[in-house]
DNA sequence: GCACCGCAGA
C-alpha cells in the first residue's frame, strides 16, 4: 500500500535509490483513488518532509499513464503549501500543458507562488485562466487574485479586485490591509481595519506591525493593547518592531514578559542581537532554545558571519550536520556558509557545497550566486564569478557590488568600471558597498586621480564615505608616495580612523621610508591594536631602511617579549 | 485552502 510506503518514508529519510525500488511499482499498477486521497492526508498533514517525498510525488505525477488533474492540481498545493514555490508554478504550467482543469486549490495555490516569487508575468496570466475557467465567484479564488496585486504592490488592481467581489470574507479584508500596509499606506490601511466588519485577531496583528515597521512604536503599542485578543504573532509583532528600532532591551522585556514563545519569537531575538553586534547574547538566547530548527541555525550562522566570526559560523553549520541533530541545511544556511568561505578565503568549503548542492538538489537562486560570486572573485578565479553573474535571474545591486569588487581586488580596474557604468545605466544607485569595490579597483591599479574623483563624486550622490573608503584612499594615495597628502586625509576624516587607515599609512611608508610619517601612524596602531604585533615590525623595517639600528632593534625585541613572532606574509586588508 | 510574526547575498 502507498500509504504505508509513505508513512515509511516520513518516518525514516530515504535515499533515492531506495525510493526508486519503492515508488517503480506504483508506477505501473497506477494509484487507486483511496490511496491517492489518503496519500493526500498524510502529506499534508505533515509539517516536516524531506526531499525525497518531493521528488517522490514529481515522478508520481509525470509518470502517471492518465494525467489526473486532482493530483496535479494537489501537487501545486503541496509545494506552494511546503514553500517551494517555483516547482509549485511550474507543475501548474505542466499541468496546464497537458491540458487539464486546474481546480480552486492550483490556481490559488499559483497564485500565491508567482506572489512569493515576484513572478508578475505568471501571476497575471493565471487571472487570465481565472476568468477563462469561471472562478470568478470563488472567494478563495479572489482572495487569492487580489492578494497577488497585494504583495506584488499594484494596489490599484488589488482594490478593483476586492471592489468588485461578489462576497468577501475576513481573509480578502485582511489582504488588502496588508496590501496598503506594505506599500506603507498607513492612512489608506488605517480606513480599510476600520471598515473591516468582522475584524479578527490577523487584522489587528497587521495594523500592530504596519505601525512597528514604519518605527511608530507608540501607536503600535497603543493597538496592542487595545486587541481584544492576541496570539504569538501579536507578541512577536512588538518584539520585532522593537528589533527593527534598535532597542533591544525593550524587545527583550516583552520577550520575557510574553505568556507562551515560538520559534519565530527566538529567532527574531537571536537576529535582533546579531544586527546590533550582541554575538553572545544571540548565542545565549541560542544555547537556551531547546527544540532548535531549522531556521533557528540559520539564525545563528547568519549572525556569526555578518559580525565577522566566520570561523564560528563554519564550526555550528558543522554541528548542525552531526548524526545527532543531523538538520538538512536549506539555501540560506548555504549562502551564509558562503559568504564565511569567502571571509576565510576557503575555497575548498565552497566547492564541497557546490557538490552538496547537487548532491541534495538545492537550486541555485540569486542569493547563492552572489555568495558564490563574492567567493570565486575573492579566490581569484574571476571567470567562474563572470559566469556567475550574467547568468543571475535579476542583477541587483548586491550583484553588481560583488562583481564590481571582484574585479577589483583583481586589479581588472576596466571591467570594473565598465560593469560600475553599465549598472548606472540599468538604473541600479551605487551605494558604499558599490564604491568600496569601484576604489578598490582604482587602488590596485594604481590610479589615483580617477580615484580620488571616485571618491569626490560619493558625495554627489548623497554618500558619506566611511573609514573603510578613507583607508583605501590612503592606502592608493601613500602607494603612490602621496604621504603627506595621505595623513592630510586622515586627519580631515569626520570620523575616528580605524587601525586599518593608520596602517595603510604605516605601510605606505615602510614603501617610502618615511621614519615621521611611519612613527606617527605606528604609534596610532599600536593604541589602536596593541596586541597586533605586525606594525612593530614593519616600523622597525623603517627604521632599519635609515640604518637606525639601534631602534629597530629595540622593536624587535618588543616584538619577542610578547612571545609572538611576525606572521609572514600577513596582509594589510585582513585586519581592516 | 487565501491573510498576520522570523532566518540568507556585495
Amino acid at each position: 500500500m502507498l500509504v504505508q510506503k509513505l508513512t515509511f518514508l516520513l518516518k525514516n529519510s530515504l535515499t533515492i535509490d531506495q525510493l526508486k525500488q519503492i515508488h517503480t511499482p506504483i508506477i505501473t499498477n497506477g494509484l487507486s483513488q483511496l490511496e491517492t486521497l489518503l496519500a493526500r492526508q498524510i502529506l499534508l498533514s505533515t509539517s516536516r518532509y524531506s526531499r525525497h517525498i518531493a521528488q517522490y510525488i514529481q515522478r508520481i505525477l509525470h509518470h502517471l499513464q492518465n494525467p489526473d488533474a486532482s493530483l496535479w492540481s494537489f501537487g501545486v498545493r503541496f509545494f506552494s503549501f511546503h514553500g517551494q514555490f517555483n516547482t509549485a508554478f511550474s507543475l501548474y504550467v505542466q499541468m496546464r500543458r497537458l491540458g487539464l482543469f486546474p481546480s480552486s486549490f492550483a490556481l490559488s495555490s499559483s497564485l500565491k507562488s508567482c506572489a512569493r516569487m515576484v513572478h508578475g508575468v505568471g501571476g497575471f496570466s493565471v487571472h487570465a485562466q481565472v476568468f477563462k475557467y469561471g472562478f470568478c465567484g470563488s472567494v478563495y479564488v479572489q482572495t487569492a487574485v487580489l492578494d497577488f496585486y497585494s504583495k506584488m504592490g499594484d494596489m490599484r488592481s488589488a482594490r478593483k479586485v476586492f471592489d468588485e467581489m461578489p462576497e468577501r470574507n475576513v481573509v480578502s479584508w485582511n489582504s488588502v490591509l496588508s496590501g496598503y500596509l506594505k506599500s506603507r499606506n498607513l492612512e489608506e490601511a488605517q480606513r480599510v481595519f476600520d471598515e473591516i466588519p468582522m475584524k479578527d485577531v490577523v487584522s489587528w496583528n497587521s495594523m500592530v506591525s504596519g505601525y512597528a515597521r514604519i518605527g511608530n512604536m507608540d501607536q503600535a503599542i497603543c493597538l496592542f493593547e487595545r486587541m481584544p485578543e492576541r496570539n504569538l504573532a501579536s507578541w512577536n509583532a512588538v518584539i520585532s518592531g522593537y528589533v527593527s528600532c534598535g532597542s533591544m532591551e525593550l524587545a527583550r522585556s516583552i520577550f520575557d514578559t510574553m505568556p507562551v514563545r515560538n520559534n519565530v519569537s527566538w529567532i527574531t531575538m537571536i537576529s535582533g542581537y546579531s544586527k546590533c553586534g550582541d554575538v553572545v547574547s544571540a548565542r545565549l538566547l541560542f544555547d537556551q532554545l531547546t527544540d532548535k530548527e531549522l531556521l533557528a541555525f540559520n539564525a545563528m550562522i547568519a549572525c556569526y558571519e555578518q559580525n565577522s566570526q566566520p570561523g564560528e559560523a563554519l564550526e555550528l553549520f558543522n554541528q548542525m550536520l552531526e548524526p545527532d541533530i543531523n538538520i538538512q541545511p536549506d539555501e540560506m544556511t548555504l549562502t551564509s556558509v558562503i559568504s564565511s568561505c569567502s571571509l576565510l578565503g576557503y575555497l575548498e568549503f565552497g566547492l564541497w557545497i557546490e557538490s552538496y548542492m547537487k548532491k541534495h538538489g538545492i537550486q541555485l537562486d540569486d542569493h547563492l550566486a552572489n555568495a558564490f560570486i563574492d567567493l570565486y572573485a575573492k579566490c581569484g578565479n574571476i571567470d567562474k564569478a563572470y559566469k556567475l553573474f550574467r547568468g543571475l535571474r535579476k542583477k541587483d545591486l548586491v550583484a553588481y557590488s560583488a562583481m564590481i569588487s571582484g574585479y577589483g581586488v583583481n586589479g581588472k580596474a576596466v571591467d570594473a568600471i565598465k560593469l560600475f557604468e553599465e549598472m548606472v545605466d540599468a538604473d541600479i544607485y551605487p551605494n558604499l558597498v558599490t564604491f568600496k569595490g569601484l576604489l578598490t579597483a582604482y587602488n590596485h591599479a594604481g590610479l589615483v586621480e580617477e580615484g580620488y574623483k571616485c571618491f569626490d563624486s560619493m558625495k554627489d550622490q548623497g554618500l558619506l564615505p566611511s573609514a573603510d573608503h578613507y583607508g583605501i584612499m590612503v592606502d592608493l594615495l601613500g602607494r603612490a608616495g602621496r604621504l603627506e597628502e595621505a595623513h592630510e586625509l586622515i586627519k580631515s576624516m569626520p570620523m575616528q580612523p580605524h587601525a586599518g587607515v593608520w596602517g595603510a599609512l604605516l605601510l605606505a611608508c615602510r614603501i617610502h621610508n618615511n621614519v615621521d610619517l611611519g612613527e606617527i601612524a605606528a604609534r596610532n596602531c599600536f593604541k589602536l591594536q596593541p596586541e597586533k604585533t605586525g606594525y612593530s615590525s614593519l616600523l622597525a623595517n623603517i627604521y632599519a631602511s635609515v640604518e637606525r639600528w639601534d631602534d629597530a632593534g629595540r622593536l624587535r625585541n618588543v616584538v619577542e617579549e610578547k612571545g609572538l613572532s611576525k606572521i609572514p606574509g600577513c596582509s594589510w586588508t585582513e585586519s581592516s
